[in-house]
DNA sequence: CAAACCTTGACATGGCCGTGGTAAGGTCGG
DNA sequence: CCGACCTTACCACGGCCATGTCAAGGTTTG
């Protein structure tokens, strides 16, 4: 059997076992196991866990994140979806809305407050 | 003034106003601003407000996650740091552990154990 | 001016995250 | 064979996230 048991891989990095199961868990560096079923350690793991306790120590990010990023680079379509509304920042619809946008939006909304006049004070208490 | 009212806002684009300050409030999507402090929507910050909701709808993430995508492409040190650990996936340091880095580590182990052994049982509990 | 809107700020909730602990049971090494 | 280790599964707890709600106070408008 080669590689450190999780006991040991878990002081060599500074984790402790509890929580390289849990990373494990997320998908994050996961160990190779022994035909019995313990978790094995190889060098690889061993710096992986190691620079990823850098990496949540030096930028403000927590596991969730990091497990995220990963997301973003295994689902191409999330990637692209996200990149793309945020690239959107600026982008105004004025071919959508020719120049009176405003009224037409607000006419909108009076049409729905129309449909939804059924209460007393007709106040629009957050009609959510 | 031209521009909805956070209530109107709300309504067109199906959040409530809390969530739309909210939204704000995290750096997603933000409002102009009337003399008085009103916030005011345009066209822009509405299509934005749909796009995103589709955006959260669509894939299973949430506003935290959006913001940390942001994050990434506002800050390129964040970004190159977790891209590098996560491309790092598979790469072993053969040149660092020539080739019995097993016993090397192990050595480590029961040099830090030596260090340690102090308590009663000397059982490895979990010696975080 | 009064009603209905807006602002910020604070408190409250339910759910999930990171973590620890423990129990019931298999494995390994002297 | 026994003690120390490993496994999974569960419960627990504090913290933060996403929301709601309310209070105190300004603004807009009929």
């Amino acid at each position: 059997m080669d590689g450190l048991t999780i006991a040991e891989a878990a002081q060599t990095t500074g984790w402790t076992a509890r929580m390289l199961r849990y990373i494990e868990s997320i998908g994050l560096v996961e160990a190779e196991r022994s035909e019995s079923g313990y978790r094995l350690y190889g060098p690889a793991q061993l710096q992986r866990l190691r620079t990823l306790r850098e990496l949540l120590g030096e930028h403000d990010i927590g596991l969730g994140e990091v497990g995220f990023a990963r997301r973003l680079r295994s689902e191409p379509k999330l990637r692209a979806a996200v990149d793309q509304w945020l690239s959107d920042t600026a982008r105004r619809p004025d071919d959508v809305a020719p120049a009176d946008w405003l009224r037409f939006e607000q006419e909108k909304h009076q049409r729905l407050l129309a449909d939804t006049v059924i209460g007393p004070t007709t106040t629009n208490k957050e009609t959510a």
